[in-house]
DNA sequence: TACATTACTAACCAGTGAGTCATTAACGAT
DNA sequence: ATCGTTAATGACTCACTGGTTAGTAATGTA
């Protein structure tokens, strides 16, 4: 830690030639997750993340050996397994499993799809074809641990008897599919067409509730759809 | 209509010279439908779509100003209105509204989402921040219309009181999303990660179960998820 | 202050790809 | 067959960008 670390903190002006060995990954690894996910890979030029985290393009090949293995270490950075981690906290859930599948569904927007780390979806999403090794560790890493969260919190509905039986390999969609589209949506045409707002909050709520009705085994007598906010207002803010 | 488009077929080994004015800007649309959708527009290069519609560079730029002229006219060009010519014919369904929503799924698969146009979803999702023109454009012609189709219908549902009241505005997200969800899978990790297969017949029925029992306002007593195939098998092969 | 180390910069290079244009050849008309 | 028109070509240009490197300056040490 030196004097014009302390002197000029991230995002102030900065010295032309600071020293910041610590920082620089960091600093050009954020800024690339931006101009990917709003650019795509192809369309960044490299020269953008670089003046983006305040350094001159030379620094950025210092820190990674091509523009592609920056890609690489910004996919892998923002996958942390924030999913695994919420599988343990899940496990021991008290409540119904109707209950537990809507918190589980806001936990997600909290931890992940309100972050940056969302915009990685987006990222891999549109460049799998690009980069399917990417594709594929990323599938390894977050598709499937999801998948696996989601299955277990159904099978658990099911075990107890307040879910119907259902076919898993399907039913698990029912609950990723609107979050990649929400998480889709956001960093897409919500970005750029600001007339059809879509509120996320709203969003998942009305999707839980659909959901979960859809698969009670046997149905409660149903308040209006958006309506039931009981959980979302209980949520941690 | 000249000899050689007689002789030489659209796919056929061409002659180097051969004059086919009329069939040109298709083939290219096509070709590039293909390679954007496949790579992205920055990472697609003018010369192989020219390649992959069997022409030289120099043709493309002939019928079209500009790379990103093309691009417009891709995204133009795949947008039929399928979507509000099937809005007349869903006007007509008789039968109770949970079918005309199954139906309405299915016809979307066969009408749209198993069809090269489906492409576009993906490609605009993809490229939206960086042609917010085409973002825009595509949202007029498709996303609102396309609300307004899925909204009419559950209106129909509600007030022939077969549905619970719906807050309308986030609904038809219940519909829309699994479907859009479906394109971007099938357009990017479908492509690519071959493990976890995702068969699109079987993951709308499930879906469509879902959401219909999610949304009904007195649910019947339910199969198990995923084996209500009657509407599925009774559909417009 | 003098010197060694190294994070950082800026100018540079080589490859690439969008877009152009002079030339070629397919076709229709006479 | 000859000619005029124009669809098609491919070699060319030029701007741009990924990646390199010689040099600069910040820092630590003595």
């Amino acid at each position: 830690m030196s004097l014009s670390d302390l002197i000029c903190p991230i995002g102030a002006v900065r010295a032309k030639h600071a020293r910041r060995k610590e920082a620089r990954p960091g600093e050009l690894l954020d800024a690339a997750l931006d101009l990917f996910v709003a650019k795509g890979f192809a369309a960044t030029r490299a020269e953008e993340v670089a003046a983006k985290a305040g350094v001159s393009k030379g620094t950025l090949f210092l820190y990674f050996k091509s523009k592609e293995e920056l890609f690489e270490a910004v996919v892998r950075e923002n996958i942390t397994d924030r999913i695994t981690q919420g599988m343990a906290e899940l496990e021991t859930f008290e409540g119904t499993t109707a209950e537990l599948l809507r918190f589980a569904m806001f936990e997600w927007w909290n931890r992940v799809g309100n972050t940056k780390a969302s915009g990685i979806t987006k990222l891999v999403m549109s460049e799998a074809s690009n980069f399917p090794t990417i594709a594929a560790f990323y599938q390894d890493n977050v598709v499937k641990p999801g998948h696996q969260l989601i299955r277990g919190i159904l099978q658990r509905g099911i075990d107890r008897g307040e879910f119907r039986t259902l076919d898993m390999n399907y039913a698990v969609y029912s609950v990723i599919a609107p979050l990649i589209f929400l998480t889709m949506w956001k960093h897409s045409i919500g970005t750029c067409c600001l007339d059809m707002p879509l509120d996320p909050e709203s969003f998942i709520n009305s999707q839980a509730d659909i959901v979960v009705n859809g698969i009670l085994a046997t149905p409660e007598a149903l308040p209006a759809v958006g309506t039931n906010t009981s959980l979302l207002t209980q949520l941690p803010t």
